[in-house]
RNA sequence: CGCGGGGUGGAGCAGUCUGGCAGCUCGUUGGGCUCAUAACCCAAAGGUCGAAGGUUCAAAUCCUUCCCCCGCAACCA
């Protein structure tokens, strides 16, 4: 075998601030099915996961935990491994960015880039909100106020490195230019060039000084090295790169692929290639972007509730129908649409039905027709039929390998379940069960049977990337016990299952789901979200206290009626309402642009609470909020009072 | 004119780069079969491919303009 042949695929390192979601399983899927596939084949693979654990959001939330950060990533890790564990994501290193094998190449990594100019030394110039220690764009603190707090931000300089990008923005281009299959799918390309580097790239700031849970900058130790070049860098590193051993990296790198999220293709196209040709090493040959998982009811955030944990749909059904839903349903570029009916469907129909069902029936007539032992195929009896089957599933290698070249994964299980139809329709075809009753059919029938389960071999290899645990059900089912008969290249040979073997009727692959029975269920589980998992941040609920009527007596509440009202110019959700209360008149501003129009509003006698401190909003000053009812759903609507009185009358 | 994605039978999507009879899955309806996990097989109904204009022998596909939806950003006093 050629060593050229080899095949290095990675997914991002995430972020372990939370646990993960059905979304980080996606990713993690795609690229186990990508190894397993390239292993299967032959290929020298390496598949590498991990995660990027400094920062300042990590720094903060181990606080608010009361545990070092190190404690805090240390125990979500272990959760991260666990799931990969749960859903057979058989990578073959996990790298953490605070792992001493990455921090010193990190080190020599930044050393080297500031010794041979490409990072100096500058300071950053923003705008700093002390008590919030956030930094903010001119656009974001507008007045010269902190979008947050609300208090005056300060323009601060801070000292820290930058990056030279602007120097390699013109190869940059001409690189992406020039290879057309670097960037997937290609429309990402596109955005890259016009949105970013046609423009023209500004250098990166690579350091901060403001936290200090991170990789020191070796030669400037009040430094730390900003997210850059120490997360991009474990791809690398990780490969012992810069180390006393680079073997790896010898024989991996270039990788073929990072699987990346859409968000974050921006970095991994220009920074990352920018820093790899800095350091004069080759480029990855391929970053593909591929889409997100989104929710019925949107995008998945854990404010809305909907967050979808992985660990419950893998132990509720099997991690196998989980894994061969995400990769089946969607194409692997865009973006789809979660939901528990299609997942049901999916299993149901594809899993069950299809598949598990015609495992199910062909054993049990061999168990039935030939007391469980397999019949030799009678090479007189093989028709038309016998040899259609044959040639598609002599053909679906190629064809699966086309697909999973281009990480088609949907096309490719789309062809295996061709054949999975074609096997179903076959038995229909032939009616064994009518066979079965004259005894001179009894070499046709054994013929038909043996087609059919050696159809189902041929799937059942060609599933194993995707569906790592129902090969060898299938197998132990049909009376294959030669692992040579469980290869890529025993496809070749349709007869290599052996005749003679005993089938052995086992469990069903996947059982039916009742689907209205399981959603009500799963309705049910959804509701109170098992709060333990993540004591922190439930201020969701504001405590509300009992307090006294001097407490009451501190707000002002006045009947006001909207003179005037129009929508505030770029805001989405702003509605800007002249009020008249009493002789006074004010200006309010309210986020209810998407459930009144300015029309609706004008005449309405609404209740504002009127001694609230003013707030600069977009450039209008807001004096004054809008008392509204809001439920769970979404729904809107505006206090106004029970009839008519004058406006400024004072409530209580 | 902030950035991006999208509008194709009831639902979810493919096809658009590279123009050539509009396709897949689910659902619905009717039929068949009984080996099987009430599964499987066959057939049918159902679409002015968001709108208008243009290029072309030919447009879902290319060009122009417009409308609508969804993310991100912004923002919710």
């Amino acid at each position: 075998m050629p060593d050229n042949k080899t095949f290095y695929i990675t997914t991002p390192i995430y972020y372990p601030s939370d646990k993960l979601h059905i979304g980080h399983s996606y990713c993690s899927t795609a690229a186990d099915a990508m190894a397993r596939f390239k292993k299967l084949t032959g290929y020298d693979t390496y598949f590498l996961t991990g995660t990027d654990e400094h920062g300042q959001k990590i720094e903060r939330r181990a606080a608010e935990a009361g545990v070092s950060p190190q404690q805090f990533v240390d125990t979500i890790v272990v959760g991260i491994k666990e799931l990969w564990t749960l859903m057979d994501v058989s990578y073959d290193d996990f790298i953490r960015t605070t792992e001493p094998r990455h921090e010193v190449v990190v080190q020599k990594i930044f050393k080297r880039l500031y010794d041979q100019g490409d990072i100096y030394k500058g300071s950053y110039k923003g705008l700093y909100c002390t008590p919030c220690e956030t930094y903010f764009t001119p656009t974001q603190a507008k007045e010269g106020l902190c979008p947050d707090c609300g208090r005056p931000v300060e323009t601060v300089e801070e000292e820290c490195y930058f990056f030279r990008l602007s120097k390699y923005q013109d190869w940059m281009i001409r690189y992406i230019e020039e290879h057309p299959d670097f960037i997937q799918p290609v429309s990402r390309a596109n955005e890259m060039l016009n949105n970013f580097l046609r423009p023209g790239l500004e250098d990166l700031a690579v350091s901060r000084t403001t936290f200090k849970w991170g990789v020191p900058v070796s030669f400037d130790e009040k430094h730390v090295v900003y997210v850059w070049i120490d997360a991009l860098s474990n791809y690398i590193t990780a490969l012992g790169w810069g180390s006393d051993n680079d073997a790896l990296y010898q024989r991996y790198w270039p990788a073929n692929v990072h699987l990346v999220g859409k968000e974050i293709v921006r970095f991994h196209t220009i920074i990352w290639p920018i820093m790899l040709h800095a350091l004069g090493l080759p480029q990855p040959k391929q970053v593909f972007g591929h889409g997100w998982l989104v929710l019925d009811g949107g995008k998945m955030s854990k404010s809305k509730g909907n967050v979808v944990d992985p660990v419950r749909l893998c132990q509720r059904y099997s991690s196998d129908a989980i894994r061969y839903f995400l990769l089946r349903e969607m194409p692997f570029g865009a973006d789809g649409v979660f939901s528990n009916e299609a997942l049901l469907t999916r299993i149901n129909s594809d899993l069950a039905n299809d598949l598990g069902n015609l495992v199910s029936r062909s054993v049990d007539m061999v168990e039935k027709y030939f007391d469980g032992v397999i019949h030799v195929a009678d090479l007189a009896q093989v028709g038309e039929l016998e040899h259609g089957l044959q040639a598609r599933a002599a053909a679906l290698p190629a064809l699966v390998e086309k697909h999973m070249d281009a990480l088609q994964f949907s096309n490719a299980l789309a062809e295996i379940w061709k054949l999975v139809g074609e096997c179903n329709k076959y038995i229909d075809l032939n009616a064994p069960w009518i066979l079965a009753k004259q005894e001179s059919d009894r070499p046709k029938l054994g013929t038909v049977l043996y087609h059919l389960l050696a159809c189902t071999r041929v799937v059942a290899v060609l599933v194993s990337p995707f569906m790592p645990r129902t090969p060898d059900r299938i197998f132990a089912q049909i009376g294959v016990t030669d692992a040579a008969a469980t290869s890529w290249t025993s496809l070749q040979d349709f007869y290599a299952l052996k005749a003679g073997q005993r089938v052995q009727k086992g469990e069903a692959l996947f059982p039916r789901i009742d689907i209205a029975a399981e959603m009500a269920a799963l309705a049910e589980l959804q509701t109170p979200s098992p709060a333990p998992a993540q004591p922190v941040e439930e201020k969701e609920e504001p405590n509300v206290a009992i307090i006294g009527i001097d407490d009451f007596d501190k707000i002002a509440l006045r009947v006001a009626e909207v003179l005037a009202c129009e929508k505030v110019e770029k805001a989405d959700k702003l509605l800007k309402s002249t009020l008249r209360v009493g002789n006074e008149t004010r200006t309010v501003l309210s986020g209810i642009a998407k459930h009144y129009t300015p029309e609706e509003m004008v005449g309405k006698k609404v209740i504002l609470l009127a001694n609230l401190a003013p707030r600069v909003i977009r450039g209008i000053e807001s004096c004054g909020m809008l008392l509204c009812a809001s439920d769970d759903q979404g729904n809107l609507k505006v206090l106004t009072v029970d009839g008519d009185i004058a406006s400024g009358s004072n409530i209580s």
